[in-house]
DNA sequence: TTGTATGCGTTATCAA
DNA sequence: TTGATAACGCATACAA
């Protein structure tokens, strides 16, 4: 491993002080031209790396921001990460990722180490903590973006990027409604999931628009993964053998459904129809193909990115973005 | 925004020195028990975080590792992500994320960023530069694990995790050799991938020892993705339309393989077989489902995670991973 | 067991 | 245009 050389090292090699080192290197005035090209040139022959440590004791400032999700090998979250990190690289900045694992405890420490790292700023994704114990987290940071969460309350330093899962949902039921079916049941994603809790708003809304009642039974929440999909649809078809038609919290409990119903003798979107959510990229793969709600990840992840920078470097703003899901109609519903 | 209380600040209150504070806090011997348990209920109190800064200007210790991959949004990257994270954050480590888009010059920045920062030791995943420039950067760094990659000499601080390529593409060809298919393309990925040219070596030996000629123009390279696997199969099948089985680099291209063939009506595996590798969760949900060489890619960042901090924590040992990817057999093979 | 002095590498402030 | 000095918050080394 290299030895570091610092500012006190160029100083003396060309017989300045420390000073006018820093400001030829930081290009601030008070330098001439010449000393400074001859104080660069120095330092990039001796691989001169500014010491991240220092130089954050002093400005107070890391370079760097914290990236929260549940889970990164979810593609959903993956490709929001790759839009924040593209559009961060642009800029400079690194990025801390943190995976949650869907556990609010560790969701908590998550912060603990973000704020001791002294980030400028946090992209919280489908945050799973209490809405009061969000609002202490967020307020800790300079500037956070928050993505698929409610705030009970507008915060200063917050803004907030939604998703339109109650319309989404509504979409989907229309879709269902249309078709006859009114044996809908619904897989809520993990219960503290604030998307979830908004289909479920949208389900019930649609529901009640048609006349149809709404029956607790119908309901089941579950883990955001295949597996957990498969598990809920299990447990809906035994409670409800007459359910034609499933809208799932995301795509992946959406191929968990179609996987069930499939296992259970029963054809898709023949007796059960299967609308997901996120559209990520498998969604056009899978057979049936999945009829699902359009949203555009890496986008989501580019827009938190640079509204966040945008607030680190000119100051708050509380826009608040909200993107509207597109059903994208393939073959299972 | 919190301020952020100091140790100072904590030993004001007390009426102790901030040594005893410091002690207190971290647990270190010197410290009468009684009072340590009022520092850190005081300290608990003030919600004190010790600055990560002054500490790291202190001891060198960032408590912080590089994680390089070449696009987070693909799967097994996501994946490897997921169990370097979860390693990480066990023993409180945290991890920045860079990713290179398959781009040399943003991998070189990268490295430059991380050392910057004063990671503790890098991840490095396929790595696109050259294998001279790679030496160097390793070089740079504490400690290094460097997956699917070859290092042209052992190097002192780092491990090398590879996944046994050239074996899992004779693996396929057998399959392919088996069914009397001839016609053997190979979708090469990215050409300056290292996993790409060791399933060549593997490729080209198996064909050698079939008796085969090598045909240059029944191999591509095309970027790592469902596009650019179509593109490369489609040009493949321009130029020799006799094809009737192909090797994809990984699951994405092979999807797009598939895709490709479906569209020229060909039948998959009927007229052509496609064989993946990573076996990535999507490849038993597409139609056909993909025969692949499965790789846990979840268990390599763990794996890449352990050893990187055995590295740090008692010292280099320079073991050598070799993961033998193991033949799933599915539909299209 | 507790405390004091010193330095990590940088930038801000003020002086020359 | 340049330089000297102090500060950022902590831990190491040594003293009491």
């Amino acid at each position: 491993m290299n030895k570091r050389s610092t500012l006190s090292d160029i100083a003396k090699r060309l017989g300045v002080s420390m000073m006018t080192v820093s400001r030829a290197i930081n290009n601030k005035p008070g330098v001439s031209e010449e000393l400074r090209r001859q104080i660069q040139d120095v330092a990039a022959e001796m691989g001169f790396q500014p010491s991240h440590a220092a130089r954050m004791l002093v400005t107070r400032l890391s370079g760097t921001i914290g990236l929260v999700v549940p889970d990164i090998s979810n593609p959903f979250f993956a490709q929001i990460a790759r839009g924040v990190e593209d559009v961060g690289y642009e800029s400079g900045y690194c990025l801390f990722l943190v995976n949650t694992a869907e556990n609010p405890d560790r969701e908590a420490v998550a912060y603990d180490s973000l704020w001791k790292k002294e980030v400028e700023g946090v992209i919280i994704c489908s945050s799973r903590i209490r809405s009061d114990e969000l609002k202490k987290q967020i307020l800790r940071f300079p500037y956070a973006v928050v993505v698929n969460r409610d705030l009970d309350e507008p915060l200063p330093n917050a803004v907030a990027i939604n998703v339109n899962d109650t319309r989404g949902a509504q979409i989907a039921l229309r879709i269902f409604l249309e078709q006859n079916r009114t044996q809908i049941a619904f897989i809520a994603g993990p219960a503290n999931s604030i998307s979830g809790q908004r289909r479920l708003q949208g389900y019930r809304a649609s529901l009640k628009e048609a006349g149809l009642p709404y029956d607790n039974l119908m309901v089941e929440n579950c883990p955001p993964t295949i597996e957990g999909g498969q598990v809920a649809a299990a447990t809906l078809l035994e409670r409800r053998p007459a359910i034609n038609a499933i809208f799932a919290f995301n795509d992946l409990t959406a191929v968990g459904a179609i996987l069930t119903c499939q296992g259970a003798g029963k054809a898709v979107p023949g007796d059960v129809a299967v609308i997901g959510a996120d559209d990520i990229y498998l969604t056009s793969l899978v057979h049936p193909q999945l009829t699902t709600l359009h949203v555009n990840s890496e986008h989501i992840g580019r827009i938190a990115m640079r509204t966040l920078l945008d607030n680190i470097q000119v100051g708050a703003s509380s826009a608040t973005f909200n993107i509207e899901p597109e059903l994208i109609r393939r073959e299972s519903a």
